[in-house]
RNA sequence: AGUCGCGUAGCUCAGUGGUAGAGCACCUCCUUGACAUGGAGGUGGUCGGUGGUUCGAUCCCACUCGCGACUACCA
């Protein structure tokens, strides 16, 4: 083995033979016994798009759970595919042709499609290979694409299922329309942000005068140019300022059509003049309001929101901001503005265009919702589905509460055509084809032509976890993996998606599509800003995992910018960021990353530095394995093999520290068990992290030395600890597999001829003899290791005396090279049996030349001292110590446990205290009390002793 | 306006009704045969503020300050 891991060779390596064994696939159900069933759906990435570090988090963590649940023995799905991405990937290829200096209308939808499929078939696999990077071990066998035949006609069905129903329907309605897209979006796809703007304040003369005012009202508005669509003025009923108004005509200006005063309640007085111009055609709330008082709705604006015919002529062909101008500049002239007042208004704009979206009125498909959202909401309020954490529930029920009916069609070329056929006379017929249309409804040869739009793309996303398994037909896979057992995804998508797999699931499932939702932060940059091109903060998953040089690392974050501008701050920003680019990390060090960061759900700044510390735990893994086979095999420090396993056969006595450590990890995995089950990665993360340095690392290995490199030790003692070392790294590397995969692998393809004697003898709890893989072996389990208290008690005091001894050496610069002697006084016979067991492990990590008792009464020399239980441990100065220094040393202690005794007597003479908290407590404060006055007259006796003897 | 969340060491974050933890950074010593991507030791926090409940609050409650997210509305 190398001295050093180095993980870039051995990954790709590792990833294709678990991929071409098969190994991903779910176990098949076993004769007589029924299997656990375990499935996650990926949530499906966009076809075209790359891999971000919010993949990269979400996908640990659903391997991490796969893996862990396959070697649990389930039979376990995790369900790959990608999205159409209808917007998103058309845009793309719009982009390419506009770069041609072409546009989609040349090319006509069936060539357009085409092109789409091929920008498919190039840069689709970016993803799937970037995931394969990452070892997200799904079962690419049954990889799904949103448009495939089959999810494409579970796509129909559900339309024409819905649709006969009367829970799909078409209307003329108001919708959010992107005038650059020329489609109509839903509510979610539309973000208003807040933008500095005007309120205009127009006269609106009253016809035929008034007598008791001004001769007109003021209305304020945000948007002037939409006055030419205006059918009504409003204001409040019990508005006194202009309840005589009610039911008179208004001259509309710049238009000669005269407009009605009409009484609402929605109008607030107070805001503006009181007085609302009403635009049914153009504003929700007016369309709304226009219903109500069966005003006309005038449609001024053409697809592209130009002014259209049924503006006055000067205005037609201009666009609504140039008309906007014109149409004030006019009522400016004619002495009609009152004011304009600076204003703050939210300006709706497209998700994917950045365009303002303009209300419009089109002929669109809708899903009646209510009655879908009502069982998807009660499922979560029963615990059919339950969020993890919690809260997000609440943000759940917020949204399904208020749903509204989902505009599902697109006025796009890429996605699922909706399954609709209309005659020359406006008949409308739904079907899964033109022929069963045709003979539904008797149509005979009469000519049909099928609906141009598109259905939105989280239509087909909604139906996920049931058209991969291969509904509408009952399949084997839909009968066992559903409903699946967890969704991890992130907030950001619970109303465009979850609520929707939801309300899908219950209504052409029966059933909940998964158990539990698991929700994710949100991966940020180490300031907390949200990672975007623009900001020029992105950190590629890929980059951590292979390293990038600084210029390549420059150039892709300043290439392809919206804002070209903004490249220079960009460019400073990563130089002065990563002066060397980015290091090699490493796959499992950024899986262990984001599982350890991966804590209750908040967001999280993505820090780096943090990747460092988990590549450092992969070479501790890596090495602490090297030194276990070259223990056992007898290898050199290249690797060679220079001897057998066989001596790990035969009579083996088991060391304190032997049980120790066995104890020590039974209690480890029932850690990381409980963290998994509750999806706390960060707990089963930092369980496995600091079992494996902290105490398999830092004292079982060091503890192992002094048994195995000692003539004093028999055969069998010596075998009893090469043993345990063997099964518990052996076991480790199970735990660890999930999180990391690779190195796991790896090193467990190396112990795995060492350990297979044991196997067969049947001394590895859980192994498989057969396995030959890491992945296909079973997870270790908490009850196949024996806890020993007795190891547990005898092991902390050995180290409190190492650690003492350490202390001293520390703070006094005693170079390790440099051994000392001990002296212990006043050890009592506990003390001097564990001493006695115990000499070989203490003196060798302490780093002592002698270690003795003294016996009572026998004369010291000047010592640096410090106290183990009623033992004093004495280590001479001679030559060592400078009595100044452990003068201070003793100084620091002796205060530090005189502040505690001070505390400990304050609590322990408050009768309140003891009166009311727990027995066990108060005990236990009354032992430590007793023990550090105990230890600090001793110290204050030593600090004499040195100021006495040293000066 | 409503809903949710956050504020703990220089930085990024865990955590608990009983004398505060990790990683990184920092200081000292050390290349000892697993590992300098390392070892040993150490510095560093009145847990945002005020008040309350309690024998005891960083943790529970109220108020408050600062920050963030989402939903709705703003003519």
């Amino acid at each position: 083995m190398d001295k050093a891991y180095t993980p870039g060779d051995i990954e790709r390596r590792i990833y294709e033979r678990w991929e071409s064994s098969g190994a991903f696939a779910p176990s098949s159900t076993q004769e007589g016994g029924e299997v656990p069933a375990y499935c996650i759906m990926l949530p499906p990435p966009n076809v075209t798009g790359t891999l971000h570090m919010g993949h990269a988090f979400q996908h640990t963590l659903m391997d991490t759970l796969t893996r862990w649940h396959r070697m649990r023995g389930d039979s376990t799905l995790w369900q790959p595919g990608t999205d159409h991405a209808g917007i998103a990937t058309q845009m793309v290829v719009e982009r390419q042709l506009d770069a041609e200096g072409k546009h989609r209308l040349d090319l006509g939808r069936e060539a357009f499609v085409e092109r789409v499929w091929k920008w498919k078939g190039e840069s689709g696999s970016t993803i799937t290979r970037q995931m394969r990077r990452l070892g997200t071990s799904v079962d690419w066998s049954r990889d799904k694409f949103t448009m495939d035949p089959d999810l494409s006609r579970a796509v129909t069905e559900v339309f024409v299922r819905l649709h006969d129903e009367g829970l799909i329907y078409r209307g003329k309605r108001l919708v959010n329309w992107d005038p650059v897209l020329l489609t109509a979006v839903s509510d979610l796809e539309v973000l208003a942000e807040e933008e500095n703007g005007s309120l205009w304040h127009i006269k609106y003369p009253v016809v035929g005068g008034d007598p008791s005012g001004t001769g007109f009202v003021v209305v304020a508005t945000t948007r002037p140019e939409t006055l030419l669509g205006d059918t009504a003025v409003a204001v409040n009923p019990d508005d006194d300022r202009y309840r005589h108004l009610v039911g008179k005509q208004l001259e509309l200006p710049l238009t000669g059509r005269t407009i009605p005063v009409i009484a609402d309640s929605y109008v607030d007085a107070a805001f503006g003049s009181g007085c609302v111009k009403i635009t049914p055609a153009h504003d929700f709330n007016d369309y709304d309001m226009g219903l109500r008082h069966g005003l006309p709705q005038i449609n001024i604006f053409t697809p592209t929101a130009r002014l259209n015919e049924n503006a006055p002529e000067e205005y037609r062909g201009l666009d609504r901001f140039e008309a906007r101008k014109k149409i004030v500049a006019d009522l400016e002239s004619r002495g009609l503005i009152e004011k304009i007042e600076p204003h703050k208004l939210k300006v709706p704009r497209g998700d994917r265009t950045n365009a303002v979206i303009e209300p419009y009125l089109t002929d669109q498909w809708y899903v009646k919702i209510a009655p879908l959202a009502e069982p998807a909401l009660k499922a979560v309020e029963d615990g059919r589905t339950k969020f993890v954490p919690d809260n997000w529930s609440r943000t759940y029920y917020e949204w399904m509460r208020n749903i509204k009916d989902w505009c599902v069609s697109r006025q796009l070329w890429w996605g699922h055509r909706i399954p609709a056929w209309y005659d020359e006379t406006g008949g409308i017929y739904v079907g899964r084809d033109e022929a069963e249309v045709r003979k539904k409804h008797s149509l005979g040869e009469r000519k049909l032509t099928q609906d141009a739009d598109v259905l939105d793309t989280w239509f087909s996303s909604a139906l996920w976890p049931f058209s991969t398994l291969g509904w509408p037909d009952t399949t084997a896979e839909l009968r066992r993996f559903y409903p699946t057992s967890v969704l991890v995804t992130g907030f950001d998508i619970i109303f465009f998606w979850v609520a929707r797999m939801m309300m899908m699931g219950l209504k052409f499932m029966g059933d909940v599509p998964f158990k539990h939702v698991y929700i994710t932060g949100l991966i940020r940059d180490e300031n907390g800003d949200k990672m975007s091109k623009s900001k020029g903060n992105v950190i590629d998953p890929i980059d951590i995992i292979d390293g990038i040089a600084l210029d390549a690392l420059v150039a892709k974050r300043t290439t392809g910018l919206m804002q070209p501008h903004l490249a220079p701050g960009i460019e400073k920003k990563t130089r002065k960021q990563f002066p060397e680019g980015i290091a090699p990390h490493g796959t499992d060090a950024l899986r262990f990353t984001v599982a350890a960061l991966a804590s209750s759900a908040r967001d999280i700044n993505f820090d780096l530095g943090r990747v460092g510390g988990y590549r450092n735990f992969c070479n501790k893994l890596w090495n602490a394995s090297r030194f276990v086979l070259m223990t056992i095999q007898g290898v050199d420090a290249q690797g060679n093999l220079s001897g057998g396993s066989g001596d790990l056969m035969g009579d083996a006595d088991l060391s304190v520290a032997d049980r120790w450590i066995v104890s020590r990890f039974a209690d480890t995995l029932s850690k990381v068990d409980a963290a998994l089950n509750d999806y706390r990665f960060d707990f089963a993360a930092s369980a496995l992290y600091e079992f494996t340095w902290y105490e398999f690392c830092d004292w079982y290995l060091e503890l192992t030395k002094p048994v195995l490199q000692s003539e004093a030790s028999t055969s069998a003692q010596k075998r009893g600890t090469r043993r345990t070392l063997v099964i518990v790294l052996e076991a480790l590397l199970r735990a660890l597999h999930p999180i990391m995969p690779f190195i796991t692998e790896e090193i467990w393809q190396r112990v795995r001829p060492v350990a297979q004697p044991l196997i067969a003898a049947g001394q590895v709890r859980g192994a498989r003899l057969d396995a030959d893989s890491v992945m296909l072996t079973a997870y270790p389990v908490a009850g196949e290791y024996a806890r020993d208290d007795e190891a547990e008690t005898q092991v902390a005091a050995i180290k409190d005396y190492i650690l003492k001894v350490r202390q001293i050496r520390g703070e006094m610069n005693i170079a390790p090279s440099r051994k000392i002697p001990l002296l212990l006084r006043d050890a009592d016979a506990q003390a001097q049996l564990l001493i006695g067991r115990n000499a070989h492990y203490v003196q060798r990590l302490a780093g002592l030349e002698t270690l003795k008792v003294m016996e009572a009464g026998e004369a010291e020399p000047i010592s640096a001292s410090a106290m183990v239980g009623n033992t004093t441990l004495l280590v001479p100065m001679a030559g060592l110590i400078d009595a100044a220094a452990e003068i201070d040393r003793l100084t620091k202690v002796i205060r530090k446990n005189e502040s505690d005794i001070g505390k400990l007597r304050g609590k322990l003479s408050n009768d309140s205290f003891v009166k009311n908290a727990k027995p066990e407590l108060v005990d236990a404060d009354r032992a430590k009390l007793a023990e550090l006055e105990a230890q600090t007259e001793g110290l204050i006796k030593q600090l004499e002793r040195v100021r006495q003897l040293g000066s």
